[in-house]
DNA sequence: CCGAATCCTGCGCGATACTG
DNA sequence: CAGTATCGCGCAGGATTCGG
């Protein structure tokens, strides 16, 4: 063994797949409004606000490729779609909400230490 | 009070302040790197793999406006700086490793459901 | 109601070159 | 060693329009 306990960030360290996966403006958004139970994609699109349609639809299908959420068309008119975490998209609610808690509790005092910092310059 | 359970994900709510901060290529992993105590820049862009110049600089700044990061000048030739994460900073040490160890356990998976997804198109 | 397809723009970010 | 300055492209993603 070396003296390197360090194990460094490589290109394809699954962190990084992670962050390129979860490391856009959506995703998160998206996880943490199902995390109630499922929704249709206009109680979606309502929810996370801001979304366009595009983004909306492309990131939903982006978790369904990667096994995160399930879509389920039911067959009547007008069309109505339901989108709803898998078990393995359950098990980023922990961390995401650990996330969450973090934010509620400091960016406050970040939002301050940036101001400060400004003024400060 | 109202029969809404659920506080929606307006444009100005901490969830969405946090990943406009974080919600970045390098901002974690730098984080991540500083997790094991002070290090100098070059060493940074090191372990790193990938991030550029211009991209570390801006990302430690950042992260020093927002009360996160210290930066330390060692008047001396050559110069010597050193980043550290302050209090606040380590306080999201917690969450990002609780995401990278997701990331390490469920990734595979993640991706394996990527091809499958992929071979049934 | 739920999307797909197209066009168009900003700016994130890498590459490169230069300072103290 | 640790930056700053400038240029330029790629592409995320918003606006808009059309289909089932």
């Amino acid at each position: 063994m070396t003296d390197q306990s360090w194990d460094p960030y490589e290109r394809d360290c699954p962190t990084r797949q992670l962050l390129d996966r979860i490391g856009d403006r959506w995703t998160v958004l998206i996880i943490g409004a199902l995390g109630d139970g499922p929704l249709r994609f206009g109680e979606l699109s309502r929810r996370v606000d801001g979304v366009s349609q595009k983004m909306l639809t492309q990131t939903l299908r982006a978790l369904e490729r990667d096994g995160l959420v399930t879509r389920t068309l039911y067959p009547q008119v007008p069309p109505r779609v339901e989108y709803e975490l898998t078990q393995a998209g359950r098990t980023l609610q922990g961390p995401l909400g650990a996330l969450d808690d973090w934010a509620r509790t400091h960016m406050v005092g970040v939002l301050a230490a940036r101001e400060a910092y400004d003024l400060s310059v």
